[in-house]
DNA sequence: ACTCCGTTTGACAATATTGTCAACAAAAGT
DNA sequence: ACTTTTGTTGACAATATTGTCAAACGGAGT
């Protein structure tokens, strides 16, 4: 018999660290957000550290999971690439507030995040990378560093919906729909971006 | 007689929040960090909040100035592009987490910050559009919206970054050295991407 | 020497936030 | 019916952090 409220806490703390991006929740906070008593807080999870850090593991491995997946997948490079942004998207627009933690823990020298990050250096992105270099020899792609076809990727697709809200005022963007329009065509555009202009 | 003191602790707190990127500093860490007594940072600020105003907006408005006038510059739009590019690099590499607490502070309900973000989209932003849209249909580069051509320079100088730290951690390079060569090669491979793909 | 001024300090009170604990409620097992 | 286990609550103590204030300091001007 699992405890419901246990991994209700779990899921709408999620939503509130990471969706919301309430990164200095309290624990009223959290408890609010998830209705119950305060208290249930620690007593399912002992302290708020420990959730967070539970409720970031969590998220991370998914995440990894689901790339390293995509990354021995047996798809041509082409569809991979594809699968690559459909997810980050996807993961993006779920949690826009996990990078900006990462990067904010990463900074702080007591940072025990190390242990979770760390085993995303995983042997299938190395695979990948290999495929990238190959890609390049073939001149399917431009020829850079391997890396920076990745962080190229990652740049164009994380960053505008990380940056969204900020995007949105520097540009004077006032209604949603207008930043669905630009957005909607980023895709194809960055496929071609990264498919050395070449489209298909 | 102007107040040493004061400026100090503006200048560390800078540091402290945008560079190290302590953004919940306690009052007491930013006093340590400018070696003063804490009661200093009320006395020349009443507030935590108000030295963090401050010092937010000073930044702002030097980085808004700086990119008003690259867009509005008489040379060429190549020479504005590579412009920019420099010095987005170099403002992100000073204050690489003022953009990661633009976008915590604009997902909170209650921020002020709307007044100090809102001039940036100013005039002189849409008249770089307008250059951009004419360079589109010259066909010196690719033909999108405009916004995005100026959310793809964003993307590719910035995200790199920002991101540092967390690409060393996934990407496993364990020097400085190794990412300094991946990332010099960047500034040239991001004007080869926005401009076609072409050379010169 | 004295006074005035801006500057600096330590001590204080107000507040917020945390984790714990003992008591209570509800469900499950006997 | 009872006991045991699990879940839930309010109250509490410990701690951290804030802003204020009165007092001390130090130099410039008289």
């Amino acid at each position: 018999m699992e405890c419901l409220t246990e991994e209700h806490i779990k899921q709408r703390a999620k939503v509130l660290f990471f969706t919301t991006g309430i990164l200095d929740a309290s624990t009223q906070e959290i408890a609010d957000f998830a209705g119950v008593n305060r208290t249930l807080v620690n007593y399912y999870f002992r302290s708020k550290k420990n959730l967070f850090h539970i409720v970031y593991t969590e998220i991370i491995t998914e995440m990894r999971t689901n790339f390293a997946a995509i990354y021995v997948s047996n798809v041509t490079f082409r569809e991979k690439v594809e699968a690559l942004i459909d997810y980050t998207t996807e993961f993006r627009e779920t949690y826009p507030f996990l990078e900006i933690f990462n990067i904010q823990e990463t900074s702080k020298l007591n940072n025990r995040l190390e242990t979770v990050l760390r085993p995303t250096c995983m042997e299938e992105t190395g695979f990948f990378l290999k495929e990238i270099e190959e890609e390049m020899k073939k001149g399917t792609i431009p020829a850079y560093e391997p890396i920076n076809f990745l962080i190229n990727l990652m740049s164009l697709i994380s960053f505008p919906i990380v940056m969204k809200p900020i995007f949105r005022e520097i540009f004077c963007i006032s209604t949603e729909e207008q930043y669905q329009r630009i957005y909607n065509q980023r895709k194809e555009m960055v496929m071609t971006i990264l498919f050395n202009n070449v489209n298909q």
